[in-house]
RNA sequence: GGCGACAUAGCCAAGCGGUAAGGCACGAGUCUGCAAAACUCUGAUUCCCCGGUUCGAAUCCGGGUGUCGCCUCCA
């Protein structure tokens, strides 16, 4: 089945074919490791987790990396400020390589709650120096940069199509322009492939041009080009990325090789705070840890998340994660009926299903659509073990799990005893007692469900 | 100032030329001593507004209005 993807490059959905039949090759731009990762940044991995399930639900093979970024990353866009990973040791009292280790470690674990798949490849900007500077003496021996007192910068009117990602004009930008700051840059596009490092800066390797260090752009374009070649099939990020580390990129592979990286450009849009943006400097963040801290399951987020496309914004609200969260709640419950169930339901009917559920996630990603497939597939009302089956090869596409119990936690004695009082009172028909109890076990935690062969008791959890 | 996205039921949202998917909430019913849970049923004559194209438009075109984002740290 055809496979198309809204490609950010030529901004239209195209069919996607790539470079090599089995197997897919894909770059994601990774966390900057010097803060938590929020909800926001799992957003974006999560999208792209979708993107890799739905390739390999299509048979693909993949070959993906992520990079990791532990230096270069300045606070500011422009070139300016101080690396964020330096920022954060000093105001951690820490040294950058411990920062890094520790935000890196807190972003996998994120990843692994939220059942996120790990790339094949992931690499560290430190330990690639070797072939960032090799990029850039390329890009510098192919006419592309030229040194300054501070830094290698590149000259980006030497490409014929500075800003084809992100539309933007640099002659309707120059008037617009920013007061430049550095008068040795000869456009203010000018971005910087490499840095010289001052004297007491922290990170910094012997180069060419001394002691220095990498601009942010320099490394996805070395990591990329070593795994994956000059050109691959997909390249993802953010939607923040497009306008500057995006487009640097492109500028890179165009100056090191003449080529544009990757064939399909695929950005996963903002999530908002009610109805705002959430960024870190407005101070409006929340972490996974915090959706967990008020007893969701993590994997919650992951289907609050299918509730909007990939590229449209997403208003978080606790209302919407409840919303999910009972939904999550009976896309269990409805699996377990589909698995002891034994009416029979046709192929034709399991087919048609699976193939609009395969044609929905083909589609550009469209999990709302793919979902209504799924609620279909739950809500058949012949209980069978071939839709469980059905259910858990979409599960492979959506990980949410969907075949898990609930793990079933000790009662404590207490509750217990509660329970039997209270099955006593009901006996007598005694239904204020009856009903003080139900109130007590509610209020230690714990629910009843008054079935045909008697109460049924389940902690009380979103 | 430049660039861009979006406006569909109470909320989240799909659909992108052929007569409004799905989820949550609300309401009704089944069940229950009563509840809860579960299950079933129910909701937009209509898709921000005004024009136009068309046999036919939420979907295309033009013009408004509104919301949000980027150009400055962020996925």
């Amino acid at each position: 089945m055809d496979i198309y993807f809204y490609n950010t490059l030529t901004k239209k959905k195209e069919k996607f074919e790539p470079i090599q039949n089995d197997e897919v090759k894909i770059y994601s731009c990774g966390p900057t490791v010097y803060k938590n990762a929020t909800i926001g940044n799992m957003r974006t991995n999560l999208f792209q987790d979708t993107l890799r399930r739905v390739l390999k639900y299509n048979g693909y093979k993949l070959k993906h990396v992520m990079n990791i970024t532990d230096v270069g990353h300045l606070v500011s866009d422009g070139d300016e400020g101080e690396d964020k990973m330096l920022k954060s040791a000093r105001e951690e009292h820490k040294t950058p390589l411990e920062i890094a280790e520790y935000y890196t470690k807190l972003f996998f674990a994120d990843l692994e709650r939220l059942n996120i798949e790990k790339p094949e490849i992931i690499c560290k900007a430190t330990d690639h120096i070797k072939e960032m500077l090799e990029l850039v003496q390329k890009i510098m021996e192919r006419g592309y940069a030229y040194e300054t007192s501070t830094a290698i910068y590149f000259d980006v009117s030497k490409l014929d199509e500075y800003g084809i990602l992100s539309g933007i004009n640099l002659e309707e930008q120059k008037s617009g322009a920013r007061v430049e700051v550095d008068k040795e840059k000869r456009n203010p596009y000018d971005f910087a492939l490499w840095i010289k490092a001052p004297e007491n800066h922290l990170m910094k390797w012997d180069s060419p041009w001394g002691q220095s260090y990498p601009g942010w752009h320099i490394e996805c374009s070395a990591m990329s080009t070593k795994y994956l070649g000059e050109v691959f099939d997909i390249h993802t990020g953010g939607i923040d990325l497009i306008p500057t580390h995006h487009e640097n990129e492109i500028a890179q592979s165009k100056g090191a090789c003449g080529k544009i990286p990757a064939h399909y450009w695929m950005h996963g849009e903002y999530l908002l705070i009610n109805g705002g943006k959430m960024s870190k400097s407005l101070g409006n963040v929340y972490l996974l840890d915090d959706i967990i801290s008020r007893g969701y399951d993590p994997l919650t987020y992951r289907l609050f998340n299918f509730s909007c496309h990939y590229k449209g914004k997403l208003n978080f609200t606790w209302e919407g994660m409840n919303s999910a969260a009972v939904s999550l709640k009976r896309l269990r419950e409805g699996y377990q009926k589909h698995l002891v169930g034994n009416a029979e339901v046709s192929d034709e009917i399991i087919n048609d299903m699976e193939n609009r559920f395969h044609q929905a996630i083909n589609d550009d990603l469209n999990m709302p659509l793919a979902m209504s497939v799924v609620w279909e597939a739950i809500k058949y009302p012949e209980k069978s073990n071939k839709i469980a089956k059905l259910l858990e090869k979409f599960d492979t596409v959506l990980g949410l799990k969907i075949a898990e119990k609930k793990q079933e936690k000790e009662i404590p004695q207490e509750i217990l005893e509660l329970v039997e009082q209270r099955k006593q009172a009901r006996a007598e028909k005694n239904w204020a007692e009856s009903d003080r109890l139900r109130d007590l076990i509610a209020e230690k935690g714990y629910n009843i469900k008054d079935t045909k062969d008697g109460a049924q008791i389940e902690e009380i959890s979103k």
